[in-house]
DNA sequence: TATCCGAATTGGATCGTTCAAGACGGCGAG
DNA sequence: CTCGCCGTCTTGAACGATCCAATTCGGATA
């Protein structure tokens, strides 16, 4: 049975000290170039990996990064979160950071989770999807000076911590022109309940674009709670009130109660999601693509900038998504 | 700003000493109820959590487990590895456990990174989801003596190491007899190709059930790689050739496929999928669900068993699918 | 040759916890 | 009465890394 190898191993094969060896690692400039190149040779020889509690306890860092998972709600939309997660881990790990999971059913418990975390782990930073207004997550993690990123904006004050957040509105706003350039002047639009950031936002594309080419939207937009059978039905209701050409969707589960909804009409009235989901793909509807690797990337970056005590770096992040085009628009 | 609260803080609090409050916390039992009860008391007044890093440095273990997070391929069955993982960080947490997770784009440099996680971070467990025929990866991990559970049985080595499977000829044997009961005889099969247990496994029920009931399977299935293309083509392709009343699919992808070629169909030709993905449950595909929690759960279950060094727990357990009726069968 | 300088290296202390061994008082057996 | 044992609690050392202060060393300068 092999012996453990610890920095004392490395350093009796180098025939150096152990504060030589932990130099090489985290100082390598101060270590002459030969000696650095024997303590280099020593680690690969022998296998060698810094033990991370050790590293730990002395430094108070523990290269982990939280990040929730969420229960699959619809499971249309949380596949989005799944992408993200993914982009997540594979950028954290090249930044020399890992990812650690966590759940919660409520803000309450949410909080007690950052709290059991950071003791114990003590965890680095925290990446949170989805804010609302007045998070009180966001403000626990604040008053405490824990390094947090969230994907997704903070809509009551844009300069309260870093973000990284895709515009929404510049979404919608394309579909909304392509739609437009195809022809159509009747565009409906199926969002949230007022006070939803994002909701808002999106809608706010639609409008904005309508109103630029000189269209009235006056009475084409609906509100709803997010999912399949509310699409359907808020579609059936534009479709005998307002005879629309097109419906432009705040999400692939709306769009997606929409496609059932227009089923032969004729000609058949355009539908655009929102968020390219699989489903998406998968049934041909056209959607508003989210660059999800993207974000979880700057997400990183603004973590590791803070971590990294680089107050250079900016803090806030827009991305620009793009539209997926497919049959249905 | 309040200092640190370590053991030591507690311990000086109750007046005890420092091992005394390790023994409240790791084996409550020898230490006298009086004495106990002011060490916890001491412990929730100061709000101390141990920290897991001295721990680990002391005891070797992190009481991490490290789970594989996968790009979502056509993203439809991604959603499937999402809700076990979910699952798993859920359960994990309430057995004191955390949920890392990992990428690795081949098995080579999987291997590459279980050797950094256990050498930086000393991981307790992994838990691999999906194996195949002489899997590497789990060759290189019962050599190290490294525990480990997969969700999917070792096709080839049912004692090999301890596993959680769903009984997927089962699902496809009770989808199989669904449509035998509403009159169908002409049944027809889609899968994967030879050679992949989990294919095999599902064709085996399909057929065994045909047979049962006295219907001859032959001619009636087809093999593919996985998706909705090719789901389309060879649905077609039975159609013309064999004029089945109903296909059941090994996935929803190619379940989906299907939907699309049997439409227009007169009377419809059925379809069933496998996995109950959300795909399923927006198009109204009727499909075999995996209990994909429970799953997670008894994961959870084997690992602590074996790290607890509960050697009397089952080494395998395979759960039992449902039906989801929907009104594509 | 002696002195000094700074770069390179060394040994000791430290982080917070658990392990190993021992101290202490009380109790029953010889 | 003494011994040993048991239950309970305490003390010192160790895990493997980094930080800090002290020391060595080679070379340049006086």
């Amino acid at each position: 049975m092999p012996e453990k190898v610890t920095i004392a191993t490395v350093a009796r094969h180098a025939r150096v000290s152990r504060q030589t060896v932990s130099n090489v690692l985290n100082a390598p400039h101060i270590v002459r170039q030969e000696t650095r190149q024997r303590v280099e040779d020593a680690i690969s020889a022998l296998g060698y990996r810094a033990n991370q509690a050790a590293r730990q306890m002395r430094t108070g860092r523990s290269r982990l990064i939280a990040a929730r998972i969420e229960p699959t709600r619809d499971g249309i939309n949380g596949s989005v979160l799944d992408r993200f997660l993914h982009g997540l881990t594979e950028t954290a790990d090249a930044a020399g950071y890992r990812v650690l999971l966590y759940t919660a059913t409520d803000d309450e418990r949410e909080v007690a989770t950052y709290d059991d975390l950071l003791g114990t782990y003590e965890l680095d930073a925290f990446v949170l999807v989805g804010t609302k207004y007045g998070d009180p997550r966001t403000a626990w993690l604040a008053d405490r000076d824990v390094p947090f990123v969230t994907f997704g904006r903070p809509w009551d004050a844009l300069d309260a911590h870093p973000w990284v957040d895709v515009d929404g509105a510049a979404g919608t706003a394309a579909a909304t022109r392509h739609l437009l350039d195809a022809g159509h002047r009747r565009i409906a639009f199926i969002g949230w309940p007022l006070g939803s950031g994002v909701g808002d936002d999106r809608r706010a594309g639609w409008h904005d674009a309508l109103r630029a080419a000189g269209v009235d939207p006056t009475g084409l937009h609906r509100e709803t709670e997010d999912g399949i059978a509310e699409g359907e039905r808020l579609t059936r209701d534009l479709l005998a009130a307002e005879t629309p050409t097109a419906v432009l969707c705040a999400s692939d589960s709306l769009a997606l109660g929409a496609l059932q909804a227009i089923r032969g009409t004729d000609p058949p009235v355009s539908v655009i999601g929102f968020d390219d989901t699989p489903v998406a793909a998968a049934v041909g509807l056209t959607s508003v693509s989210q660059p999800l690797g993207e974000a979880a990337a700057r997400c990183v970056d603004l973590l590791t900038g803070v971590l990294d005590g680089n107050h250079e770096t900016p803090t806030h992040v827009l991305l620009q998504p793009s539209l997926a085009l497919r049959h249905t628009a």
